[in-house]
DNA sequence: GGACATTGCCTGCCCGGGCAGTTAATAAGG
DNA sequence: CCTTATTAACTGCCCGGGCAGGCAATGTCC
C-alpha cells in the first residue's frame, strides 16, 4: 500500500493521484477532456464544408470500406450503443448520404449503404480530417506521435481490463 | 507532399495523416474518444456512489477550493459556455449540493455557495476518482505519465495556437 | 412443435455540449 | 445625463451519448 521506495519501475502506479494532493487542471481526465475537445472543435469546423459534424465521418467511413456492417457492429466497433447509432444513421440517412434496407435473409437487420451524394462525401473526408489532426500534432516528432498513440490504447485498455 | 526523408526533426508534422493511407482506428481523434469514453465509464461508476456523475464533480470542486467562481468563470475554467454551465448548476442545484443567490453588489452574478450536503459529497470527489485515474494508469512510470500529460497540453495547444 | 433465450433495431428519458439570441445590469464615452 | 458596449445569466434548438424497455426475428433446447 505505502511506496515501496526504490526504482520507480513501470507497474508502479497506484499513486499519480491520491488523497487531495491535486486540482482539476492536473487531473488526467480533465487533460484528454481539454485535448479532445479541441480536436473536435476543429474538426467540426473543418467537416462543415462537406456537411458533416466532427463524428459523423466515422460511420460513413466504415460503410464505405464495405464488410457491410450494421448499426449493431458499427455500435460495437465505435463503442456506443445501438441506440445512439440508429439516431446517428436517422440523420445520416436524413442528409440524403445513405440509404437502409430490410435485409431479406435476417429481417432483423438493416442493410447500409451510401447514396451517390454519400460516397463523394465520404471520398472527402480523409484529407479534411488529416488537415485538422496534423495541425494538431504540429511539434510531435514521429516517434513521439506513436508513443502518444500507446499510451492512449494504453489507457482505454486498463479500463477494459479492470485491474 | 512527398517525405522529406532525411532528419525525423520536430516540427515536421504535416504528413502524419496524409491521403487516404488511414483508417478510423488509427485516427488520433477516434484514440482520443475511446481514451476518455474508458475513463468516463469508469468515473460515471465511481461518482454514482456519492451521487454524482463523471463531470459534476469539477464544478463543486472548484466552489470548494473558494474564489467565489461564478457561472460564467466556471464556464471559462471548464472550457464550456455559459449556458451549459447554467444547465449543469440547475442540476447541482437540484440535487440539493449547492444554493443560487443574486449578488448585492453586482445584480449580474449569482453567487455560488456548496450547502451541507454538497461539502460531504465533494470532500468524498478527489478518493474516488483518483481511483479511477490511478486505475487507468497502471503501468505507466513517472516519466512516462508527465510526458503523457505534456502530449495532451500540446494537442490541445496546437488547437487553441491556429497555425 | 413449443418454451425460452438471444439478437437487431428502435424508442423514451435523461445528461451533457455548442451556438445563437434575449434580458438585465454595469461600464465607458460623448 | 444619455447612448453604447460589455458582461452575466438564462433560454431554445440541435447534436450526441448512456441506459432501459419494447418488439420482431432468429436460434436453441426439450
Amino acid at each position: 500500500m505505502s511506496a515501496p521506495t526504490e526504482v520507480p519501475t513501470a507497474t508502479s502506479a497506484e499513486s499519480f493521484y491520491s488523497g487531495s494532493g491535486w486540482t482539476a487542471e492536473d487531473s488526467i481526465g480533465h487533460l484528454l477532456r481539454q485535448a479532445l475537445a479541441s480536436l473536435s472543435r476543429a474538426a467540426e469546423a473543418e467537416m462543415r464544408l462537406c456537411g458533416l459534424t466532427s463524428v459523423q465521418w466515422a460511420p460513413l467511413m466504415m460503410i464505405a470500406r464495405g464488410g457491410h456492417p450494421t448499426a449493431a457492429s458499427l455500435a460495437r466497433d465505435l463503442s456506443t450503443d445501438t441506440g445512439a447509432m440508429t439516431r446517428m444513421l436517422d440523420r445520416l440517412e436524413a442528409k440524403g448520404l445513405l440509404t437502409r434496407r430490410r435485409s431479406e435473409t435476417d429481417r432483423r437487420v438493416v442493410e447500409l449503404a451510401l447514396t451517390e451524394l454519400g460516397r463523394q462525401t465520404t471520398d472527402q473526408i480523409p484529407l479534411h480530417l488529416g488537415r485538422v489532426y496534423n495541425s494538431h500534432l504540429g511539434g510531435f516528432t514521429p516517434a513521439e506521435f506513436d508513443q502518444f498513440k500507446a499510451f492512449l490504447r494504453r489507457l482505454a485498455h486498463n479500463g477494459s481490463a479492470p485491474g
